[in-house]
DNA sequence: CTGTTAGCGCATTCAG
DNA sequence: CTGAATGCGCTAACAG
């Protein structure tokens, strides 16, 4: 004989989650007064507070957030796009940009790209959805879709791992020309002639090599014979990338790879084949030390560290967030920076 | 002109973002038709359909799932929440559980627990606002209230990497206790005798330990020091790890690590010490065989799939959002077994 | 097929 | 300090 009114009775029974409404009635209070017991405690009499809290207690009360859009601005909810996160340079950045973000109450949404901008769209279009209040993207390469969208959601925005042109917003990142460029420098002055590559299907990884060809062209170095690999990148991969070199009749005397992993590949399969490193092959690759020095001791390699870069990411990001016109992180460019460092491949 | 306009004009200006009310003031259909022609189009009159369309296009209309709840019920969000994502073998949980739940149209929520309980409890509160519709954890051990929470949010749950007498919900996992015995088994089979373990401050790998401790004890083996570190595993940590373990006057012939990478730092400690591995030590890990080749190529190991968990688990979320009655996964427990991979190291 | 009405859970006006 | 009314963006339910 219960009326069948929205009233749901008072206590949230299994399946149902309580509401701030629910709280309030058994409280004995207004909702807005539960509202403001939980969000403002200091401008609520301490009884009413107390009755609140006891009722909270009481009906496992969880606020929702996903309404809050009815009535606040922010969704405290901001988007990550990493390519993958099953490589340590990428999980790396969001692992600092996650610690970064859940620091400072926000959650994260995490979106993965597969090194593909077309993905990236998709995952884009989703996630846009959730009116995220920042978004960190991996990279400066985006359909042209993309772009419109995210300018005009006027989202703030932080690209990373890249250097660019003309960014969409703000932007963490370093310049892969430079890196192309100072690994020729480094491998020219230490000899090297026969250069060769190893790289991923991707569009960064590409800028590097071709900054590095045209660096090394200017040395008169034209040929530089280079097998181009799909994702994901695993030692295997790197294995057959010089095979494949060889197969083809390179003769290199020092592979550049795209990430210490496909580089560690190409020396175990150099070991194989008894090709002394680095006498007669040297090896170069790119990514984080400390994984690089985990994979092989002796692997020379572009050091990034991607942590820093995801942790600057999100701080530009909160610095907008807390202050929408600070001019200072209007513009912002970081540029983290590599180093270049030899050991014992080269 | 008989439409009450409802405040700001037709286009979203700059800033704010358009919605379904926009659209639908300039296609001038009503809001009811634009959701339709946007997510059941089949039964909108096509030209209507396309009016709507050229409306979205021409706003770049994106809509809002933030509100959703106050009509469907579902947020379409998933939340996963695991210790770290820069040990290899939960990024790759991880990232195997968000390529499924993205195929199937979810997005992902991510929370770091840094392998604590307490911290766990946290992030857990701070998602549990967001409604998701399945949450996937790591592990079975979790603070009191966040049980309470979690079982009276009725939110479908799937906890991983771990069996438990009493899941919450569904469990996607393995025995720790049986690797415990299985490694025990193995390495008694092998003829060593003077065990020592180094470890993370962690549940899992205390109870893969104590389950060694227990098998060898029943063959007379009661002396088991043990170095318990401090998360994060790193490669340095475990070559602390056996430092510490030699200082303190342990002599053992075989050394069993919670994790491929402590595992490492043990092997490169002993080749520093001049230590002969497999005869004069033996290390044993946990992790990804993958990996674990990838760290050295003679390491024995403990080897679990990490992606299968995150597919399974995932799966198991999806099977039961499908269809929340369906009696196949009210109970469901996956066992996805492990392996005792033993190479040179020992 | 289409529009009207109502309401989701919460917080922000503005009155008391 | 507290509460009633109102609106957020969207969609079920029920009309037409």
């Amino acid at each position: 004989m219960t009326s069948k009114r929205s009233g749901r009775g008072q206590a949230g029974r299994a399946g149902k989650q309580p509401t701030l409404i629910d709280v309030a009635s058994v409280a004995g209070v207004s909702p807005i007064t539960v509202s403001r017991a939980l969000n403002t405690p200091e401008i609520v009499r301490p009884e009413l507070r107390e009755k609140v809290f006891r009722a909270v207690q009481k009906l496992g009360y969880v606020p929702s957030m996903l309404t809050q859009r009815g009535s606040e601005e922010r969704s405290r909810l901001v988007a990550v796009l990493v390519p993958t996160v099953a490589n340590s340079i990428f999980s790396e950045t969001l692992q600092a940009a996650i610690d970064v973000l859940t620091e400072a109450g926000y959650e994260t949404l995490i979106g993965l790209t597969n090194y593909s901008a077309e993905r990236e769209e998709q995952v884009l279009d989703a996630i846009l959805r959730r009116r995220p209040d920042g978004i960190i993207l991996t990279g400066t390469l985006h359909t042209a879709a993309s772009k419109i969208r995210l300018s005009r959601s006027g989202i703030p925005i932080v690209e990373t791992w890249d250097s660019a042109r003309k960014p969409l917003d703000m932007l963490v990142g370093f310049s892969h020309e430079a890196i192309g460029q100072a690994v020729a420098a480094q491998l020219l002055a230490k000899g090297y002639r026969r250069f060769a590559a190893v790289m991923l299907d991707d569009a960064r990884a590409r800028q590097r090599k071709d900054s590095l060809v045209r660096e090394i062209g200017e040395h008169g170095i034209t040929e530089v014979p280079c097998v181009v690999l799909p994702p994901p990148a695993t030692v295997a991969l790197g294995r057959a990338g010089l095979t494949t070199l060889l197969e083809r009749g390179a003769s290199p005397d020092v592979v550049v790879c795209s990430s210490d992993t496909l580089a560690h590949g190409v020396l175990e399969e150099a070991a194989e084949r008894g090709i002394n490193v680095p006498r007669a092959l040297a090896v170069m690759g790119f990514g984080d030390l400390s994984h690089a020095a985990h994979l092989h001791p002796a692997l020379s390699s572009v050091n990034i560290n991607g942590a820093r870069i995801g942790q600057r990411a999100a701080e530009a990001l909160l610095a907008r967030l807390d202050d929408p016109d600070d001019l200072s992180t209007a513009k912002l460019r970081v540029d983290v920076g590599f180093d270049v460092v030899l050991r014992g491949s080269t």
